[in-house]
DNA sequence: GCACAAATACGAGCTGAGTGCAAGAAGCAT
DNA sequence: ATGCTTCTTGCACTCAGCTCGTATTTGTGC
């Protein structure tokens, strides 16, 4: 198989990304199979927080037959050469992202949308953490649980009565 | 059976709390069990997080014939009146505590150990996030995850090396 | 092309969390 | 004490989200 595939719409930005990180990957050993390639397309296009059952659905659009074993090993794959990271949003399951792509997460507990917090919104705790424990905190990792404005609203509302 | 039963020995102070919430629960049209009394008794002893699971093996040490999803429902039912609260400390189990210890966690990722952040801790990041998302955290419901002091020390060595 | 290690599909199995239901017990009135 | 009602429980099962073992397929260097 070449290692460009024209007949496909991705961007030829993201194609190249992911070609980037398919040379990184055959470089530390790994092999450049379909479903890598697939996975790492769908990765580097739109939506930053899918979890791995929504990457597996995607994934399987293209190529019907990749199991979502697969996936999840393909996940630990990237995510160990540093590729992506995940996070815990809250109860269900965890979501993976490009680790170039570094913020943290607020979620609603109630209706679970998530917001996007830039890095620098995490400074002021992660000094406190460092000089009160000596901890080095990952903002990544984690979500900040807790009510949208609208959520909150509602249940003021409800509360006041 | 009486409602106060003086023949084992946890603290006449931890005791009496137990009986408080027995009579809250009473008055809210729920019944005083035996698996009730004990899952109590165990939340009010000692360690401040543990997991559904640990409660059950406690619980099922006086107990024996405890069910599991006894254990679930019945604290389903005391974070239902305000009792208690669960948290998400990382990749595992919810962990349990008493909703008046109000704190934070800060758990690190590599050896698990949890440390009690107090509520101002995050002061800061609950101003923050209602300035830029009028989001309103919830501190006690999510772990800041991370790396405590021993473990940020080893892997900075590695990392030098 | 060929050999060989690395990935894969498939399925079994696991943990944490919970549900539905019939049997059993708490609390109340008598 | 005895029913009676309603709440709880034990049990068996389900479900999501992963993880592991294994036989088979496939990428890659030669």
């Amino acid at each position: 198989m070449r290692s460009r595939v024209n007949s496909e719409k991705p961007t030829v930005e993201s194609d190249g990304r992911v070609d980037h990180v398919l040379d990184l990957l055959r470089e530390s050993g790994g092999r450049v199979t379909t479903s890598r390639r697939v996975l790492l397309r769908c990765l580097f296009e739109e939506s930053p927080h899918r979890t791995a059952e929504e990457l597996g659905a995607e994934v399987q659009r293209v190529a019907p037959d990749v199991h979502m074993s697969t996936i999840y090993r393909n996940l630990d794959e990237l995510e160990r050469l540093g590729i992506i990271v995940h996070a815990h949003l809250g109860h269900g399951a965890a979501t993976y992202h490009l680790s170039s792509d570094t913020h943290g997460h607020l979620v609603c507990e109630n209706c679970a949308i998530a917001y996007e917090a830039p890095e620098d919104f995490f400074e002021e705790l992660a000094l406190t953490a460092m000089r009160d424990f000596q901890f080095v905190i990952d903002p990544r990792h984690f979500a900040v649980l807790g009510r949208c404005a609208s959520c909150a609203a509602v249940e003021a509302e409800a509360e006041a009565n």
